[in-house]
DNA sequence: ATTTAGATCACAAATTCACTAGACAATGTC
DNA sequence: GACATTGTCTAGTGAATTTGTGATCTAAAT
């Protein structure tokens, strides 16, 4: 094995950037989501179209896929005129759901998540404990925003024209 | 007094947990916060102490408060009977500022934060991009929380009995 | 059978986090 | 001024995670 990769730099070394509640990884599915909810249902969409038009590193967007599929997503189909589809109508999927698939939990600090609870080690007593307290309401914040939208609603934000913007804040 | 605590291993192989939007830096930090403002005003606190009481490494709490003071939220005094202090009363300093002196933007994805903006380099057009738009509607709702809290308030969370706690929700 | 497309496996570069060590500097007390 | 106490600074290190890449394998439609 021991590919020649430390002699002229084999790797592109382009630096995506990263962002911390939001991974590339939950920003690409939700944007290839998004892409599947736009088509005609049951007509299904190649991977390197879903990549090419939303500028994803295909690879990347073949293992979203399949981790989208297996939480029941997506739906595949292989071969000709094979390709990916929603697997429910766009306004049954919800955003918070696909981004605790993809990203996991939606809370600022694990003590603080309902869906994936964790405690600190370094909390003696979790039940007043301040910041803990703070979180929750963050989290509470948080979830009711994306629980509360779905794919489809998601999608329409990419419709809004310019004039409905300005007036929106 | 503290080092020293494994024999042969030089590293104590203690696997700290580690959160995505609050990072222990910011839990530290906040807790080093909440601490000084429940003492009287004026009397200063020990890192030492800081630490013990809250489970805090004690060398990672002198970087926190290093950063807390250079960002004018405490104040340090030197020798004998030094220590620190907030710099103001716990009632003007935002939690939402503390928290991003120590962990960086609220929002989830730098193209939606507004004190540290970014755009994406993947985004075509980022006017009508669902995820921004989605994100920062997220960003808006952990700003208000998070803005609108001071330290005060949230160190009156951890005054708050059982029984009120009980009937919070 | 052939082509097309998705699935699997293994691993690597880059970054960030969560600390730690150790030397140094400032301050107050005697 | 000597000394102890206390805070500051510069590094750097290990672990985990993110963000991919390459090669090969397998399934499906024609």
């Amino acid at each position: 094995m021991a590919t020649a990769r430390l002699g002229g730099r084999r790797w592109p070394a382009q630096p995506r950037e990263r962002d911390r509640m939001l991974t590339n990884k939950g920003k690409y599915g939700l944007k290839a989501m998004i892409h599947l909810a736009g088509l005609e249902p049951g007509r299904p969409a190649l991977v390197s179209d879903i990549a090419k038009d939303n500028e994803i590193p295909k690879k990347f967007l073949d293992t979203i896929l399949g981790e989208l599929r297996n939480a029941g997503f997506v739906q595949s189909k292989k071969g000709k005129g094979g390709g990916y589809v929603l697997a429910r109508p766009p306004h049954e999927i919800s955003v918070g759901h696909v981004i605790r698939v993809l990203d996991g939990p939606l809370a600022p600090i694990s003590c603080a998540s309902r869906t994936s609870y964790r405690r600190c080690a370094d909390c003696a007593d979790e039940k007043h404990c301040a910041v803990r307290l703070m979180m929750l309401e963050v989290r509470n914040a948080i979830a009711t925003v994306l629980d509360n939208r779905s794919l489809a609603e998601m999608r329409a934000l990419t419709e809004i024209d310019d004039e409905r913007l300005m007036y929106h804040i």
